[in-house]
DNA sequence: ACTATACGGACTAGGCAGATTCTGTAAAGT
DNA sequence: ACTTTACAGAATCTGCCTAGTCCGTATAGT
C-alpha cells in the first residue's frame, strides 16, 4: 500500500487538536488531552509541533484555509444554480458550526485572536471576496458587494439566533432567495 | 409649577441605573453606585425599589418597553416612506446600543437572562411582530415575515461587526433597499 | 417622601503556603 | 519516525484565613 504522505498524520492530529481545543478552550487544554485524542505520545506531539501555541495556530489555521478551499470549490461549480451554491458555501463556512457542540469550535478561535493573528481577520475578508465574486456573475459589481455584505450579516446573526444547523439552513436559504436573484 | 408625577424620579433612576449596571455588570455594581450615581441615598433606593434584582429587572424591562413603544410609533408615522421608517425603528431598537460605551447595556441585559425573566424573549418577538406588521403594508403576509427574519438577522449580525452607529445604520440601509420593495 | 447613620450577616477579595499540573526537553529504545 | 520514561522549572490550583465590601433592614430625623 502507498505510504502515505509525511503530512498525513500531521493533519489528522491537526483536526483532532482543533476538536480538543475546542472542548474546554485553549488554557484549559493540556497537550496531553491533545495527545491523547490524536493518539499520539505526547513527545510525539511535541516532535510534530514546536510548541502549544504553535500547533493551535496551525490547527486554527488549517480550519479555516480548508473551509475556505471548499467553499471556493462549491461556488466554482459551475453546474449548479447560484443561489444552491451560496447555500452550500456559507454552510460549509458558518452553518457547520452551530450546533452547542460545533459552536464551541468558532468560540475558541474567536477568543483567542492574539495567539493567531492577521488571519482571523483574512480569512473572512477572503470568504467576502469569494461570495462577492459569485453573486457577480448575475448582477453589477457593486450591487453584488452590497448582496454579499447583507448575506454575511444575516450569517452572522443567524449563527446567534439559531441553535441547529438544519435552522440555520433554512433561514439562510430564505435570505438567499430575498437577495440573490435567479439566473434569468 | 407643576409636581412631577411621583413616578418621574424613579424613571429618572432606573434610567441612570441601567447604565450604571451596564458599566461594570450587574453582580459588580452595587447599589451605593447607583444611588450615587442617580443622587439619591442607598436607603432611599430601597425606598423605592424592594431589591437589587427587582431594581435590575425594572431598569431593563423600561429601556425595553420603551424601545419598543419608540419603535411602534416610528412604524406607524404614516407619513414617512416604508424605508425610512424600518431603518429608524431598527436604529431605535438596535443601532443606538452599538458603539463601544453603548454595547454595555445591551450586554448587561443579555448576560443576565434568568434575572430578568421571559422578557428577554418576549421583547424580540414584539418587535419582530411590529417589522412585520410594518412590512406587510406593501407585501404579503408570508413575505413579510421572511423580510422581516432576514432584517433581523441582518442587524443581529450587524452588531457584531461594526464599531460604530453610523456603519450600522449605513449597512442596514442596505439591507432594507435589497430586501424591501419601495410602494409603487 | 425622603436623608443620615448604623448594623448584622452573607458574600467576595486578597494573600499565601503547599500540592498538583503542565510545558518543553532530553535520553534511550525500537 | 516515532515510543516510553524521566525531569526541571513555570504556571496553576487548593485550602485557608483575614479583611473588606455589600445587601437589606432599622431607627431617628426633617
Amino acid at each position: 500500500m502507498a505510504s502515505e504522505p509525511a503530512a498525513g498524520r500531521r493533519d489528522a492530529v491537526l483536526e483532532s487538536a482543533l476538536l480538543t481545543f475546542a472542548r474546554h478552550g485553549y488554557r484549559k487544554t493540556s497537550m496531553d488531552e491533545v495527545a491523547r485524542a490524536a493518539r499520539i505520545s505526547r513527545p510525539g506531539l511535541y516532535f510534530l509541533f514546536e510548541s502549544k501555541e504553535t500547533l493551535f495556530r496551525a490547527a486554527a489555521t488549517r480550519a479555516l484555509e480548508q473551509d475556505l478551499a471548499a467553499a471556493e470549490q462549491i461556488l466554482g461549480d459551475a453546474g449548479k444554480p447560484l443561489r444552491e451554491r451560496l447555500a452550500g458555501a456559507f454552510d460549509r463556512w458558518a452553518g457547520r458550526y452551530v450546533g452547542p457542540l460545533s459552536r464551541d469550535v468558532t468560540g475558541v478561535i474567536e477568543q483567542n485572536p492574539e495567539l493567531l493573528g492577521a488571519i482571523v481577520e483574512t480569512a473572512p475578508a477572503r470568504f467576502e471576496a469569494l461570495v462577492t465574486d459569485a453573486i457577480a456573475e448575475v448582477t453589477g459589481r457593486a450591487m453584488a458587494t452590497r448582496v454579499a455584505q447583507t448575506l454575511i450579516s444575516a450569517s452572522v446573526g443567524l449563527k446567534h439566533q439559531v441553535e441547529t444547523r438544519d435552522a440555520y439552513l433554512g433561514r439562510f436559504t430564505t435570505a438567499v432567495e430575498l437577495l440573490v436573484p435567479q439566473k434569468a
